[in-house]
DNA sequence: CTGAAAGCGCTTACAG
DNA sequence: CTGAAAGCGCTTACAG
């Protein structure tokens, strides 16, 4: 340590932290000697000593997939704001299981300050390990347990691209998104999938079972799940993708099958992927690297209210704690209707 | 700690960690104890006791697109397997300049046993740092600094595009790939643009200085260069784009321009990107993900050689170490071309 | 094979 | 404002 500085490490400690008790002319030499040292703390001893980590584990099921990325990406920004850094929890799926939290978290749990999940289903003994590990959790993309969570308003979302092709008259419409009891293991934001039945319900139109395709959320996911849809004799004059990249399979295979887009058939997704623009896809835009940064900044929250519990608990009377600070944050993202060459009316309505 | 479990924390830790010293009977009592108190060592308290982390730097510049984040989960997993986690290092960049690594390193250099730099161009000062902190370096891409390095032949992937594209019979072809002088920050593979000249030059065939453009690797870069290139009176009857992303906006922009591909305008990339098929793009797929396992593996070597340096350095006279040791591995993996749609023979040959 | 002791590099009350 | 002391939870030689 620089205490060759001339002072001693409490007083180093004080003055490169920046706490009050320190002369400024102190602070000044030290920092100074510090820096011709490039001396840097270790964070290590530091955690240990403060109980603090200066780390957030990041939970992500799909580290390549445009939507995961970019969250990963604004948290991550917002995080280092603060001086924090982002250790990754990366559920890389094995075939059709993927590893489980109990095998992951372990070599994380004691160097995180808190978690951020990212639209992962958790299973209950997941669960289980979560609430015993009493960190401050954050959830993005699907609420979960109580804890708080940044996401988009699903159900709003889904009824206005609905509402979007109904509009134009449409009046088969299939949804692809998956079947929440399909999906192993990403929590579908099955709220879509009920966004678009009740829309349809409420303007007297029909949802056909078949019509309804589980869909693993990729490209590959969706062209092959059109092909299913696509080739039977009776076929649907739109579809709805509850995400962009399966509604970018699905204008390939329509291409493939000679259909004309959108006289034929119309598309719309959810997202505004980066390169839904190349397809002239109309779809749902959603601001995913600013849900990232939102969800960063409510764990800062988290983080800053669980070490000072007793700031606004310890002195009120014990009641009081539970009304007031208890209510998990829900933090909702605007979308909107981008509108492009994907969508139209069917060439024959009806 | 687990000692209530009858025995002295020194027993713990080695029965905990395989260590030999310990009787079969006591680790499976420790280990079971451990189990039912769900007990897991703090990892801090570990490297600062053993100077070891367990924990590996890694340097990523862009983080939403393919080959990074696919580079990446490779690593990711590698690491994984062998207990060690990943600690994000995300070179955000704000408008054209990046954040320093003189900023990004400090939280993260005494938590890591090493360092993976994927693509990134280091600046002098960077380097210096680098090197003083005295980790294992791991670089992806581009070669720097005598660091072990895994990428593909760049050279001869550039060779394979343009002589596909010679054989069809062009002679007019533009490359899209960042001149390396404009790059700010991401350490492009010159390598391409020197391998494109050379087989051009072995053809016989000429390079124009306005059909070699600088370009941010980005789709939204590539419209833009492609309009620069297409809308002028001269325009060539090919590209080579030296990213699939890039290549992806050179489509949508010949499309937008009433270009047939390839009657009027071939175009090949280098990647293979997951969206490459959608566009049937021709183009020398590289495999990213193994490259990031591969990467791994090699940084797991270099952990291990730094641990344990005395292994065959001491036991030898001085001399010895360097010949054989010190050479820099350059792992480099295998291209294809993928033939797909968007090359051709030119309509109006010569 | 096992335990007692020292120490990793910080931070945190506690005295001055 | 500053220093001396104890301790964070492990690991590592060193004795038994």
């Amino acid at each position: 340590v620089a205490q060759a500085a001339g002072v001693s490490p409490a007083t180093v400690s004080r003055a490169l932290r920046g706490l009050p008790r320190v002369s400024a002319e102190t602070r000044a030499r030290v920092q100074q000697v510090a820096g011709e040292l490039s001396y840097v703390a270790s964070p290590d001893a530091a955690s240990l000593a403060s109980g603090r980590t200066a780390v957030v584990g990041v939970v992500v099921p799909f580290l390549a997939r445009w939507y995961f990325s970019s969250v990963l990406i604004g948290a991550e920004m917002q995080l280092r704001r603060s001086g924090f850094t982002v250790l990754l929890c990366h559920v890389g799926n094995v075939g059709r299981t993927r590893s489980s939290l109990l095998d992951l978290l372990p070599p994380v749990e004691k160097r995180v300050d808190a978690l951020l999940v990212l639209s992962l289903k958790l299973e209950p003994r997941e669960v289980a390990l979560l609430r015993r590990l009493d960190l401050p959790v954050v959830t993005v993309g699907v609420p979960a347990e109580g804890w708080p969570c940044v996401r988009i308003d699903d159900v709003a979302a889904a009824s206005t691209a609905t509402s979007h092709l109904i509009d134009f008259g449409h009046r088969d419409i299939a949804y692809l998104g998956g079947d929440p009891s399909h999906d192993v293991h990403v929590a579908t934001p099955s709220d879509r999938l009920a966004g678009f039945r009740a829309t349809m319900a409420a303007s007297g139109l029909p949802v056909r079972d078949e019509w309804v395709l589980a869909c693993d959320w990729t490209v590959t996911g969706g062209v092959t799940a059109a092909a299913r849809l696509l080739c039977g004799a009776q076929r649907p004059s739109a579809v709805f993708a509850a995400s962009d990249e399966m509604a970018m399979g699905v204008l390939h295979t329509a291409a493939r099958l000679g259909l004309r887009v959108p006289q034929d058939l119309s598309v719309i997704g959810i997202d505004d992927h980066e390169m839904a623009f190349l397809h002239d896809l109309t779809t749902i835009a959603q601001p995913v690297q600013t849900q990232g940064q939102l969800a960063g900044e409510l764990l800062l929250e988290a983080v800053a209210a669980a070490a000072a519990p007793s700031a606004d608990g310890a002195s009120r009377p014990d009641g009081w704690r539970s009304p007031a600070g208890r209510e998990a944050r829900l933090v909702t993202a605007p979308t909107s209707l981008v509108l492009r060459g994907s969508t139209g009316a069917p060439s024959c309505p009806g």
